[in-house]
DNA sequence: GGTACGGTCTGGTCCGGACCAGTTGCCAGA
DNA sequence: TCTGGCAACTGGTCCGGACCAGACCGTACC
């Protein structure tokens, strides 16, 4: 029987085996094979990139995580069909309401240097020079209040912030001015009513329902923004798809970011 | 070197050993340890239980996954900081809660049939036969209430469903007893305030806030779950990572709820 | 023709060993 | 006292083997 040629080679070095055959296959995957095709099978693999199963299965999973492949068994590893809808975007308040045909516009309400609260401060990376900008707006809508922001972002990766028009998007300043996208962000949220400071803010009755989102957006791997945003609960809404690709025991997952 | 005892024994079995592993694992990181904490290294577990240290790996790698585990190269595996939250994707309450470490249990209010309103309906697909499964739950962890859950099942789809026991996951007993796999949901959530019958059946004060979400879930394409799930926002919080084209869901604002 | 039964593919689980790579503390030498 | 280095941890990678379980297909039997 002869042994297939593989198109690269799997060294030994600092990478990896495992992570040099998830690129393989990556690439074999999206380029050479179709949706729904077979990759080789795990013994076919292990001969041909002469490497050992359990390598093989680690370059897999990782894959399968990334929802690129899975798994029948008994039948075979195959590549996933791509999900329809693009599956996040990672957009600014700005952005979502011009998508929704909403002006949005800004109240601003204080910035100043400030010492952000242990929690902020390990979130953002803070080292010794432990002060921040702190940036509190209130987000509207068509001239309707809609959020309250109050944001924390690193002093140090951000000089002279309150020099700059904080009245629009945070992101754009950051892209335009300081050449920083944002890429990945953590974000959670829950439930809360307004109390009467807040109320106000928003203008709206006390106790009226909020959706919470803390949020912690990073750029090339580092922190740049700490921000919690109420949202008035009764003019907003959020809408999401969910797939099926996490449901069963999940194996293995890598970190998404550091 | 004394071998510790384990309190609960790793076997053979048609549940595969890293799966028991976890299991264990989990119950001791959350019961026993506390955040921070450090469970035994890998080497103790493959004494301890009497396992290879694969499985140990695998074990432990699907609790990272889960979020309840963080590893650090040289210093040992530790148990995550506790939140109460949940990672955005398609699992039945009980699986949430289960992953959390956290006993699910279920109060059925009622189940009947009756006719949906008439955006229900829609959203079921539901013909000229326009009766359906109405059940009402509240759903406990660890014996205090969470949630409440008013959903919509097709009748057609599931004949007899008030025959079997809907105190445990509805999605569990649709895989078992119809063959039916909830693959893909569409999930709206927005915030509210619990009026005086919500707050009762949920034993928390009139007015708490809560996170509302209406989920219509799908099955083999077809509509089989309309439910409006109302959980205490001081209780719960939705966890989600966004980034820039990889999984994870999307979350896309739209304007006001109807 | 239909059916039951194996081979023989596939992935799933598990073992025990080996070595590499960060982390930390202890101890000897400067 | 300070510092460098070693030793003893930790997890990270990788091997090659073994057996189990699901899927598939051809064949021999009814």
């Amino acid at each position: 029987m002869p042994k297939n040629r593989p198109d690269r080679v799997i060294t030994d070095g600092p990478r990896p085996k495992h992570a040099q055959l998830s690129d393989v296959l990556a690439d074999l995957a999206v380029h050479e094979l179709g949706p729904d095709a077979a990759i080789p099978s795990e013994r076919d693999l292990m001969t041909t990139y002469d490497v050992s199963r359990a390598t093989v299965r680690k370059a897999i999973e990782s894959l399968i995580a990334d929802g690129l492949l899975h798994r029948i068994h008994g039948k075979g590893t195959f590549v996933a069909t791509p999900r329809l809808e693009s599956r996040l975007h990672l957009a600014s308040f700005s952005q979502d309401m011009r998508r929704r045909g909403l002006t949005p516009s800004t109240r601003l309400l204080s910035v100043e240097l400030d010492e952000p609260p242990a929690d902020v401060a390990k979130a953002l990376d803070l080292s010794a020079d432990g002060t921040a900008w702190r940036v509190d707006r209130v987000r509207l809508a068509d001239g309707e209040p809609i959020a309250l922001e109050n944001g924390w972002y690193p002093k140090r990766l951000l000089p002279g912030l309150d020099r700059h028009d904080l009245g629009g998007s945070l992101y754009e300043l950051f892209a335009d001015v300081y050449d920083l996208t944002i890429e990945t962000a953590e974000q959670t949220l829950w439930g809360e009513t307004a109390d009467t400071t807040t109320a106000k803010r928003l203008d709206a009755p006390v106790h009226t329902p909020l959706l919470v989102f803390r949020r912690i957006s990073y750029s090339a791997g580092r922190p740049l923004e700490y921000v919690v945003s109420r949202y008035r609960g009764d003019r907003s809404q959020l809408h999401m798809s969910l797939g099926r690709d996490d449901l069963g025991p999940s194996s293995t997952s890598e970190g998404k970011h550091p």
